[in-house]
DNA sequence: TTGTTTTTGCAAATCATTTGCATTTGGTAA
DNA sequence: TTACCAAATGCAAATGATTTGCAAAAACAA
C-alpha cells in the first residue's frame, strides 16, 4: 500500500469522503518537503484542475486541520502553511533570507511536564520557530 | 522619570518623533498586561481620539517592530498581537478556552547553541507558543 | 441505480493589513 | 519666536488571505 493509499484510509476512518480535490492536494503535500500555503497548493494545480478553486483547498485544508490530517504553522507573516501530520513531532528552523526550512527534534518534553506542575494547566500543544541564517545565506 | 518618559527618550534616541498618536499607542501598550492587536489598540482608544485612524496604529507598530521598541507575536490565527521590549525575554502560556495569556522564561538557551553546532545556521530570533487549558477552564 | 448527504464551483463578502496623496505636525535652525 | 522641511497623519481606497451562501455535482450507502 503507497503512502496515497495510506492517507485515503486515514480520511476513510474519519468519515471523510475521499473526493478528487481531497485527494490531489493531499498528493501535493506529500510530495513535498516544505510546508505549503493554500497558495502554494492551489498554484501547483490550477494548470491540471481548471475548474478546482481556492476555496476548496481552503476548506478541505481546514476540515484536514479539524481533523489532525494537516497541522497550520505560522512560520512567516500573514499567511498559514500547512503540512501533513505525519507522526513525527518536530518544529521548524527557518533562513529569513532564502527561506530554507529546515525540521528539528522537539526539545520541550521535559520543559512541558514542568511547566504542568508550575501553572496548574493542561498542556495541549506547542508551537516554536526558529530563525536565522543559514550557512549559505550567512556568507552572502 | 516615569515609565512613559522612559519610552518617550528610548523612541527619540532612535530618532523617532514623539507625536501624540505614538504617545497613546505606548501608553496603552504600557497599560496592558498581554499583548495586543492594532484592533485592540485602535478600540480603546477612538472614544477618546476620534481621528485616529486604524492604519496610523498599523503604521506606527510597524515602525516600532523595526526599531526594536514592540515585538510582533501570532497567538492565534490570523491577527498580529504586539507586547512591548522590555528586556525581558520571554514566551507565551496561552488558554485555548478562556484566552488568558501567561509569560514563560525561555528554555531554549542552550537548545539554540547545540542548533548552532549542528546545524552552522546563525542563530537570531525565535518564537514559542504554548497552548493549554488554565486551571480555571479545565474544571469548566 | 436511486436517494440522501456532503462537497464543490462560483461569486461575493469579510477581515487584517497596506498604500497613495494632500494636509498637518514635530523638531530644528535662524 | 518664527519659518522651514522632512516625517507623520487623516482619509479613502486597495490589497491579500480567508470565509461564506447557494445551486449544481459528486460520493457513498442501501
Amino acid at each position: 500500500m503507497g503512502d496515497l493509499e495510506l492517507w485515503e484510509q486515514k480520511l476513510r476512518d474519519k468519515g471523510i469522503r475521499w473526493t478528487r480535490q481531497r485527494r490531489i492536494i493531499i498528493e501535493v503535500l506529500l510530495a513535498s518537503t516544505r510546508p505549503l500555503s493554500a497558495q502554494d497548493i492551489f498554484a501547483k494545480l490550477e494548470g491540471d484542475y481548471p475548474k478546482l478553486r481556492l476555496s476548496t483547498v481552503y476548506r478541505n485544508l481546514n476540515s484536514f486541520k479539524d481533523n489532525k490530517i494537516v497541522r497550520a504553522l505560522n512560520l512567516n507573516g500573514n499567511e498559514q502553511k500547512f503540512e501533513l501530520i505525519n507522526g513525527h513531532h518536530h518544529h521548524h528552523l527557518i533562513c529569513i533570507k532564502c527561506d530554507d526550512i529546515l525540521p528539528l527534534d522537539c526539545p520541550l518534553k521535559e520543559f512541558e511536564s514542568k511547566l504542568k506542575d508550575d501553572t496548574g494547566y493542561t498542556i495541549l500543544d506547542h508551537r516554536m520557530k526558529i530563525y536565522g541564517l543559514c550557512p549559505n545565506c550567512k556568507n552572502h
